[in-house]
DNA sequence: CCTACCGATCGGTAGG
DNA sequence: CCTACCGATCGGTAGG
């Protein structure tokens, strides 16, 4: 009779939906089978619903955690820093770091969120759309202080989370380079340019 | 019995892959069905086996198509651009254009390419890095040159590659900006940055 | 192009 | 936490 491991401070739960967020990420949330998920962790499929409710509950559980969190640090930004700038350069850096740090859950957060169930999906993309807006009011302001040429705030938002979204091919990568370089090349391309 | 539309210059094998596109973009690879590509297209499941073999060979198509098609774009621009800015510039064009005149298939190669079987899968991550490679070696030659800053190449080629894509975000939208404004907002943001 | 059907696998439940 | 099992659905084949 098998166990699920789990460390302190962390329930079974949540051991569950990590090992989740890592197959989803590997081979996608449909083609990820509870057998499977339920083998990764020693035990068999049954003995998952003793801790969960179903498979579409573990797919809600990553993205609701992971918009939260991009929520949450926005919030604090938009009170702490000064300069339009400053509270850009600062969210690319938050991106970053989530990006590599939590990466599973994000990367599922990114491509697996259409397999939500309404009326979760719709409130994922409400969160997602007004996430962008408060981004964008910010870049207007930054061209209304003059600190950033006069471009549409849309694309310019479009272009920022894309790119950094991108460092999903990054992760796993040789580095060569430190998390902190990678940021600061991010952040200067995005907002200075390549152009000498 | 129903049959199968297909207009002229257009064989039934490839309007069974261009449903299948917008199926695999909407639903993702694994949550399409045979049945429900049939049914899309007016036929039933079995009838579609008289034109192609499998379901891989529909995803299959799709990531080979899109990747040869980058591929031989680039092939001309490296040969008939002169400065390496313009060059970077009419790649961005390329991709931009790309994407939204073929979304579903771009799509589908950029999401689905995982499920992808051996040996295609290592084949089409083979071409896609030695793509990324054409690129960086465009960017060093360009810091050689002096036209681009001494930037990191993958880097750089990293947050371009992936802005770019991020008009997946873009198609459908609303349009208060025409392709070309879209265009060229993106090119100037990513070669010349956004701060005043 | 269809009907009829295959073995495999799915998410999930019953009951202990 | 398991065994036993459910109905549904999957990709694909046989045969016409």
């Amino acid at each position: 009779m098998a166990k699920i491991q789990s460390g302190k401070n962390v329930t079974k739960k949540e051991t569950i939906i990590q090992k989740a967020a890592y197959l989803f990420k590997t081979k996608g949330y449909s083609a990820t089978s509870m057998r499977e998920l339920a083998n990764t962790l020693g035990v068999e499929a049954p003995s998952l619903y003793n801790y969960i409710g179903s498979k579409s509950e573990l797919i809600q559980a990553i993205c609701s955690k992971v918009m939260s969190e991009f929520t949450i640090n926005l919030d604090a930004i938009e009170n702490n820093s000064e300069t339009a700038i400053s509270k850009l350069e600062a969210i690319v850096r938050f991106h970053i770091q989530k990006m590599l740090n939590n990466f599973d859950e994000v990367f599922v957060a990114n491509h697996e969120w259409k397999h939500l169930k309404e009326p979760l999906l719709s409130t994922f993309l409400n969160q997602r759309r007004s996430y962008e807006k408060r981004l964008m009011i910010l870049i207007e302001n930054g061209v209304e202080k003059n600190e950033v040429r006069p471009i549409n705030p849309y694309v310019a938002v479009l272009t920022i989370l894309s790119a950094v979204r991108g460092l999903e091919f990054w992760y796993g990568h040789k580095k060569n380079v430190t998390q902190l370089e990678l940021e600061n090349e991010m952040v200067n391309h995005l907002l200075n340019g390549i152009i000498k």
